[in-house]
DNA sequence: TACCAGGTGGAGT
DNA sequence: ACTCCACATGGT
């Protein structure tokens, strides 16, 4: 499918700077647990797309991460680097303030995956990926946003031949439904496209919902075709940095069913109860639960 | 082969 | 307000 998958020439590696490195496999966590759709490993590299920026990781010697960029986009990409993983605050830092002293399982979930980071990834591109992710799973989002990408957006530029980035929401608004639904979109094909179209025609939209406060943000969200609570507020979480929403998934309820006790509550109940439970950080609590039943509760019920 | 996947929207009660 | 179900597609 992707023919000639050349590479660009990269600069060497540098060390991440930043507070609070990812333990043993908490890099992969980030990069591909359901936050971001656009990191691919290969021999323990990790390559990865956000907005314009291109850029690879790895883990370094002694607990670090190192990264690389194209050829000639050394300090744009470190800067992009730094907003992308929002190196200057201390995921150690942030996850001390949830309530894991009175909360044993969320101390747990925290110990298993010690420094993960909430991606601060470009608003229109993460939502874009959750109108994707609507009854999929992970693998398969990033293989619709990969085709996404490769058919409807623009090439990343001549230093990366083959690689391109996500489509603006012009360009889909500009493509037709039918081509949407060939990149294996589904049924999502006609929500994103409707979406786009509204998009289109609302300039300055998104950006405003992105900058209002989050309940009037998720408000405004679930108002485009597509976007439910869910969505809203995965959105929100990994595109916008509001540590207040609380996705509420098929995970997410297992998890508070098991760990809880919250047996048949309904998705919205859920995310209520995770906000009051969990405080102001609560999506962040959320994805130490959403990373621990995926890798640790998948049989077994209690 | 069945069942499930980071759900949503619309219809029927 | 709540319950049920169609919606497309590919992994396990």
């Amino acid at each position: 499918m992707v023919q000639a998958e050349l590479s660009p020439r990269w600069t060497e590696w540098h060390p991440l700077r930043g507070a609070g490195a990812p333990g043993e496999g908490v890099l992969e966590e980030m990069l591909d647990g359901g936050q971001a759709f656009r990191w691919h490993r290969q021999d323990g590299t990790w390559t990865g797309q956000w907005g314009p920026h291109l850029a690879r990781l790895r883990r370094g010697p002694a607990d670090t991460v190192e990264w690389s960029a194209p050829q000639g986009f050394l300090e744009p990409t470190r800067a992009a680097l730094a907003q992308y993983l929002d190196l200057e605050r201390d995921p150690r830092k942030l996850a001390d303030a949830l309530p894991w002293r009175s909360d044993p399982h969320l101390a747990r979930c925290l110990e298993a995956f010690p420094g993960l980071r909430l991606l601060r990834q470009p608003f229109g591109e993460t939502l874009l990926c959750f109108l994707c992710s609507a009854t999929k799973q992970i693998v398969q989002i990033k293989q619709m946003v990969a085709r996404l990408a490769e058919r409807v957006g623009r090439p990343w530029g001549a230093e990366a031949p083959g690689r391109h980035c996500l489509p603006s929401w012009e360009a889909i608004a500009a493509a037709t439904e039918p081509a949407l639904r060939a990149c294996g979109l589904g049924f999502r094909a006609r929500h994103i496209h409707r979406t786009a179209q509204f998009l289109a025609a609302h300039p300055g939209w998104l950006e405003a919902a992105a900058a209002a406060p989050y309940p009037q943000a998720r408000d405004r969200l679930c108002e485009l075709p597509g976007v439910g609570e869910k969505v809203a507020d995965c959105v929100l979480l990994f595109g916008a940095g509001r540590l207040e929403a609380f996705p509420v998934d098929v995970w997410i309820l297992r998890a508070m069913a098991r760990r809880y006790g919250l047996d048949g509550w309904k998705p919205a109940q859920v995310a209520q109860f995770g906000r009051a439970h969990f405080g102001e950080r609560a999506g962040l609590a959320q994805q130490y639960l959403f990373a621990w039943e995926r890798k640790f509760g998948r049989v077994g019920g209690s």
